[in-house]
DNA sequence: CCCGCTGGGTTGGAAAATCCAACCCTCTCC
DNA sequence: GGAGAGGGTTGGATTTTCCAACCCAGCGGG
């Protein structure tokens, strides 16, 4: 998955390389969800064994995972999040509310993020200044790469 | 990229269906910043030609992105997302916020948003019913289907 | 009228990634 | 000493991706 000429230069895809292949968010996901048994990863995720062994490598260089051994003798470990891992969680509550919000007519979710306030998690995307909710009209892109300028509703 | 045994049912699997695949966010990025046109398209991401062309259809057959006429004679048209597509920029927005933080340790960014409040955008996932940001540890997993359980922070 | 350019793709074959079943190893329990 | 759990690795078939080349329509100029 590396770069295949010189596309814009952007965290977005630099974020993805390390973890937009198939079945690394959702490996994140149950890892987050606190199942991070090899066994358990390859039944909830539905990734075949050889391709699990190969994102956990990739997680772990990383440091997105960490091993951690629950059990000397028999020397048994699972996957857990590092700190790095877990302030990956918004992509993937982002992730969830989208397919709840458009691919579920009937509103029947498969999973429910109950926050510390009591209600189910509505999550919304808020500017860390000003607090209110971001909209797409509210933003201006701003490249610092001379060359790669937008077209849209920014000015370069 | 179809579902290989019989995985967790999850909106974040299901989601990662519509756009998980290479270049699709890529595609999505570009398309929210206004270059909407297959060339800027190809250059902008970096995708093959013909693997964009396949994702195109895959995101218009989704309602993420539309065709969009600019010019009649010649026959010419842009991509531009829908409001369906406008709502995965969260996912976008909190990608890049990752690799900024992560993948940047010199802070050198390589693109910045402006929000309309003045500041340079740094989001945050809040809960829309207390406003409060979401931290890992206030959440609780309730999973909707018989037999899918979490082992985790959450009770079942 | 003919040449080349731009925009938006399609095609064919080579290279890489994925999938799957089978296997392996260690340890525990009975 | 047999069975099972946990955590993988291996080989070969299948599927995707990649890349360069090609195609087509519509200008724009000479």
């Amino acid at each position: 998955m590396a770069a295949r000429k010189d596309p814009r230069p952007c965290s977005i895809a630099d974020t993805l390389a390390l973890v937009g292949e198939k079945y690394s968010l959702l490996v994140l996901r149950e890892v987050c969800l606190g199942n991070g048994r090899f066994d358990q990863l390859v039944r909830n995720t539905g990734a075949p064994r050889d391709i699990l062994a190969t994102r956990l490598r990739r997680l772990v260089d990383a440091g997105i995972l960490a091993k951690h051994l629950y059990s000397e003798r028999p020397q048994r470990f699972e996957y857990r999040p590092t700190r790095a891992g877990l302030e990956l969680e918004p992509v993937l509550m982002t992730l969830m509310a989208w397919g709840d919000r458009h691919l579920r007519p009937d509103g029947d979710r498969p999973m429910l993020l109950e926050h510390s306030c009591g209600q189910a998690l509505a999550p919304a995307v808020t500017c860390r200044a000003c607090g209110d909710e971001v909209r797409h009209e509210d933003l201006t892109a701003r490249p610092q790469t001379p060359g790669w300028t937008v077209t849209g509703p920014s000015a370069a």
